[in-house]
DNA sequence: GTGGTCTAGACCACG
DNA sequence: GTGGTCTAGACCACT
């Protein structure tokens, strides 16, 4: 199973954006705490990236309490980062913003949110 | 006069950030093709850094056919670089998909789009 | 292995010999798509230059998809330059026009072309 | 009368491609011994260039006997420079070379040859 | 003054 | 080890 993919030619660290996909899929609730995250080899093969590069983003992650070092066995969901979700609320913020800037109207922005986001009435 | 700031602390090289505030001026119109954008020296004293960068910076813009280089004179606008705005609005569609995966909800994009945009009806 | 020398006397950029000194290797095809150049540093120290000015043909050559980058291990070739023999073409046309201005005569010009290229039949 | 023109995006330096022409005019006898050269603002004008870089050329030109400057009336040709017609030929030989390298096929060359000097069988 | 190139040396991200 | 970026400072060509 590969669990997301990581874009080599984009500015954001790799290891960074492994720390962010892991981040997302906690705070998805599409792993748990207490579940094992993939052991640092195998993302690193599914991921076709550097065993040391994973395991930096591991490192990252214990550092900032998402995951708890188990000796010997791997790396467990220990909780979420909860500044996550405000810094990337202040991306989308940046980023309209910034098209504002460049002249995009306010109907071009709604457009693109109701594609992502269909017509759910719910939202 | 200042034109715009550099973050140093961003993921996104200096040299990039300039390209796209340079692009951003001229698709915005704030800058026309024909003007003079500022001198290596000078720009790179008023953002604090180093010549090389701006010269970089401005050499990219050329590759791209945005700027003119003068010889003993200075960089001129041409033209604006068609696939930037599109680009941006892939940046959104991304950010927005990205959000949508952990668990924001259409409403808050809404509020924050309204932040930003504010009431224009014409938008 | 050196792989070519510098003309450090040129009005050529030093950068701008290294691109053509790799693109004339793609086109005669002692190094292959898929084959690694040799690294930045490894080439500036072969030459003489500086690494920043290996770097830059390198990067230069990117753009012109002729080389493609790995991270963390070196730069491999990609394709070749189309536009880079008619290029070289029109160079060779301009020349023989020039001497033709400046009174050279056919004989002379087949003189060179003689001793450069042998009385290669098959040519 | 336009003498010749500059190509502001060569490598070569402008006053350096304004030595090259005038060289040639002398040695293919458009301009002779004794004869007046443009003033230094009239080509300077005609080519679009600054003043200080056509003076620059017609001082290196001195330098190289090729002119004879006359005080308060202008520039004379003076004589030839007999190495300039060798460097040409040197230049010829090499982009030759450079292009039997690249696989140029020797009928290539001899085509352009064709081209440039027509069926001069007088050549 | 302008841009263009180059050097020496540094730090970071990555394998 | 690799490439990527940046700095400080130099020299050249040109207006």
């Amino acid at each position: 199973m590969v669990w997301f993919y990581i874009d080599q030619t984009s500015h954001v660290p790799v290891y960074k954006q492994i720390c962010d996909r892991i981040k997302e899929m906690v705070i998805s609730g599409k792993i748990k705490p207490g579940d094992f995250v993939p052991s640092v080899r195998k993302l690193a093969k599914d991921l076709g990236v550097n065993v040391n590069t994973v395991a930096r983003a591991y490192r990252e992650l214990v550092n900032e309490d998402v995951l708890q070092p188990i000796k010997g066995e791997g790396y467990t969901v220990k909780g979420i980062d909860e500044g996550f979700v405000k810094e990337k609320l202040e991306d989308l913020r940046k980023i309209l913003t910034n098209l504002k800037t460049i002249g995009l109207k306010k109907d071009d922005a709604l457009k693109i949110l109701e594609e992502v986001f269909g017509d759910d009435s719910e939202g």
